[in-house]
RNA sequence: CGCGGAGUGGAGCAGUCUGGAAGCUCGUCGGGCUCAUAACCCGAAGGUCAGAGGUUCAAAUCCUCUCUCCGCAACCA
């Protein structure tokens, strides 16, 4: 009998920088699953890869001094790595540079032209000039640029549009009516009303802005924006061709389940499966948006100073290591946590102590007392009844919990197996049995069922653990290691001899650990310093080169234009929250003898208290607006760096309020 | 009243749908054992199951209200 197909993806990884454990994770998650799969005996095609193209990219390639083609392929090639020392099996590694793909995707492109999904949109839109982007109606502030708040101009640049809200109707019933659809389920209300209910707008699918990514086959000067490009990823890597697809697409398609991460949620659940309806192709069975993985408290970002890459991890604590605390650490709904500090803890009891030493001490007794022949496994005693059973039990509960994605509590049942199995050996007391020879066979079962054991949880490990679950098999010298193999509890030979035992995973003092890092990081951090100035002097160096060749002056404002803009110093008499949005304060400012309302976005920094009585600093001459229904005259100026954190600015000494600031 | 999720011993979680003696892992303390990587095994302490009210013979579990945290959306002059 044919296996059965299985399609599997992960998102595919953004070139724009290098990804770190993060973005790992769920490389490393869509491997266990993959190869889980394959154990237990589906056809597996694994497909991950890269997002290439962009404005994004093409800027960070014009910083970086090179082509946009140059930053790619450097990062991809990172990516790759990176993959490849987490040992991920993927069977396709999609590039959306490749040209099979821009040439599919140009296909894919004209084909929801010619049918009527994409039209050519006069782009009804507002324009901010300075800004230099387009905004919808709806997303206007009170007619105005949402970002800066400058009036904008209604412009008609050209687009091609997505018409969602054809097919918004069946995609609303297609997750009403397939619960399973969209994981982990709390995630689809969340689409359904934020986004379905309130219905969908035409999507863009297409700029004129930049020039970094697949042309639109017919209309010169445009470039496919990234959902049709990037999210058809998953069907041009098998073999999608709207003219006849491959044998390989009609196998796979549609995909078992998407890995992605839980921000993109959307865009698998919305866009995607509108596109696909729009092909007339299936929809993938299954999205699964992961939690993700914080470091302590915090969300992993480079502003924040901790972000963690594989690479480091896998120097000082080792591929499995790093899988396992990866894989069963993280809870399936909830975002995980990582800390070098639960790392070492759990390396320490789960894998050091738990497993690698039941695998330890059980060699080191087949060896002293049989100098390493296994033994017949005739003398039984109902206590290992116990033992057989579970392990007998365990295959099929982590089945079980694999067909929910549940890779995690699959890890569980192996070590609540591997835990039974130590017990055992208390229960048995094989150094006592080794005194009397009379013992010796009764001795012999016992070892027995421990090197059974052992080797059916090896072979559970695989998917999750491949090079730990190599070494075991080698230690206890078996290789009787399918899935297969896991129906009876006779897998190790009788006669064979055990091979040698090696510590699998070696103990670690945190204390010392940490400090190692600690020093690396610190080397690393001063490196970078300097790297980031001598960037920065190029940067300005280049800065320069270019506005002198360019002629762009726009980095400088004149006196003129400075003057223009008229700050004041003022008092916070009264401030509240705004009544309908969360993030902002609405402050009464005495301002010289005037007194004006102004709203600020500062309600997550400041509470309303401790804004009274303050002396701030105001531009009093902006236009004023109204702020979700607030009006607002002026702004109070306030610093805000990278790490989201922010302080209204303040004079130095007690003046007057009305004085100006220049 | 935008939508949704969560609140369970020091930490991290399960249990809630389908009411019926509060469970798992880590940590702490005590004991056992010596095959083993100061590992392993056993035992103990520690919880008003966020709070209030209600339904019931019986509520962590069902209903109502309140509080706190988080996610999504909105908002950031």
């Amino acid at each position: 009998m044919a296996k059965k197909p299985y399609y599997i993806t992960t998102a595919i990884a953004y070139t724009s920088r290098t990804p770190h454990i993060g973005n790992t994770y769920e490389a490393v998650l869509t491997d266990a699953i993959a190869r889980f799969k394959r154990e237990v005996g589906y056809d597996v095609f694994f497909q991950t890869g890269t997002d290439e193209h962009g404005q994004k990219i093409q800027l960070q390639a014009g910083e970086e001094g090179i082509s946009p083609q140059q930053h790619v392929d450097k990062i991809a090639g990172e990516v790759r790595e990176i993959w490849d020392f987490m040992n991920t099996s993927y069977d396709k590694f999609i590039r959306t540079t490749d040209d099979d793909h821009k040439r599919i995707v140009q296909k894919i492109f004209k084909k929801l032209y010619d049918q009527g999904d994409i039209y050519k949109g006069v782009y009804e839109g507002w324009y901010c000039t300075p800004c230099e982007s387009f905004f919808t109606e709806s997303q206007l502030n009170d007619g105005n640029c949402p970002d800066c708040g400058r009036p904008v101009e209604k412009t008609t640049e050209e687009a091609y549009f997505l018409k969602l809200s054809k097919y918004q109707d069946r995609l609303m019933k297609h997750i009403t009516e397939n619960p399973k659809f969209i994981q982990p389920e709390s995630r689809k209300n969340e689409m359904i009303n934020n986004f379905l209910k309130p219905g969908l707008q035409d999507l863009c699918v297409s700029r004129t802005s930049f020039d970094w990514g697949v042309p639109v086959s017919f209309d010169e000067g445009h470039v496919t924006y990234v959902w049709i490009d990037a999210l058809s990823n998953y069907i041009t890597g098998i073999g999608y061709d709207p003219d006849g697809s491959t044998d390989q697409f009609k196998k796979y398609w549609p995909a078992d389940v998407h890995i992605i991460g839980k921000d993109i949620l959307r865009f698998h659940t919305i866009y995607w499966p509108i596109m696909l309806m729009a092909l007339d192709i299936e929809l993938p069975k299954q999205v699964f948006g992961h939690p993700w993985l914080m470091i302590g408290e915090d969300k992993m970002s480079k502003s924040k100073g901790n972000v963690i890459y594989a690479k480091q991890l896998v120097d000082h604590f080792g591929v499995d290591a790093v899988r396992y605390y990866l894989l069963h650490e993280m809870p399936f709904a909830q975002d995980g946590t990582l800390t070098y500090e639960l790392l070492v803890q759990r390396i320490n009891s789960d894998l050091a102590n738990i497993l690698g030493n039941l695998v330890n001490r059980t060699i080191a007794m087949q060896k002293k007392y049989f100098d390493g022949i296994i033994q017949d496994n005739t003398v039984e005693e109902p206590i290992d009844q116990e033992l057989k059973d579970l392990a007998l039990a365990t295959p099929g509960k982590i089945l079980d919990k694999m067909d929910d994605l549940k890779v995690a509590d699959s890890m569980d049942a192996i070590w609540t197996l591997l835990r039974r199995t130590n017990k055992y050996i208390d229960e048995t007391m094989p150094w006592i049995l080794a005194k009397e020879e009379k013992d010796h066979p009764r001795l012999g079962t016992v070892l027995y069922n421990l090197l059974e054991s052992i080797r059916m949880s090896a072979v559970m490990l695989k998917a999750f653990m491949p090079e730990t679950a190599d070494k075991i098999f080698k230690q206890i010298n078996t290789s009787v290691n399918t899935w297969e193999s896991l129906e009876s509890f006779d897998g190790m030979k009788v006669g064979d001899s055990v091979g040698d035992g090696q510590v699998l995973f070696a103990r670690l003092d945190e204390k010392k650990v940490l400090e190692a890092i600690q020093k690396e990081n610190d080397a690393i951090a001063k490196a970078g310093s300097k790297a980031a100035k001598k960037e920065d002097k190029a940067k300005v160096k280049e800065d320069k080169k270019a506005s002198k060749e360019e002629t762009k002056e726009e980095t400088f404002i004149g006196f003129d234009d400075f003057t223009k803009v008229k700050f004041k110093t003022g008092r916070v008499l009264e401030c509240k929250k705004h009544p309908k949005a969360d993030r902002l304060l609405v402050s009464k400012i005495q301002v010289g003898e005037e007194v004006r309302q102004i709203v600020s976005g500062i309600a997550d920094h400041y509470s309303p208290e401790e804004m009274v009585g303050k002396q701030v600093v105001v531009v009093t001459n902006l236009k004023p607006i109204k702020l979700r229904g607030e009006l607002s005259e002026g702004m109070i100026l306030a610093a805000s760096n990278d790490a989201g954190e922010l302080a209204v600015v303040t004079v130095d000494k007690d003046l007057d309020s009305g004085a100006t600031v220049s």
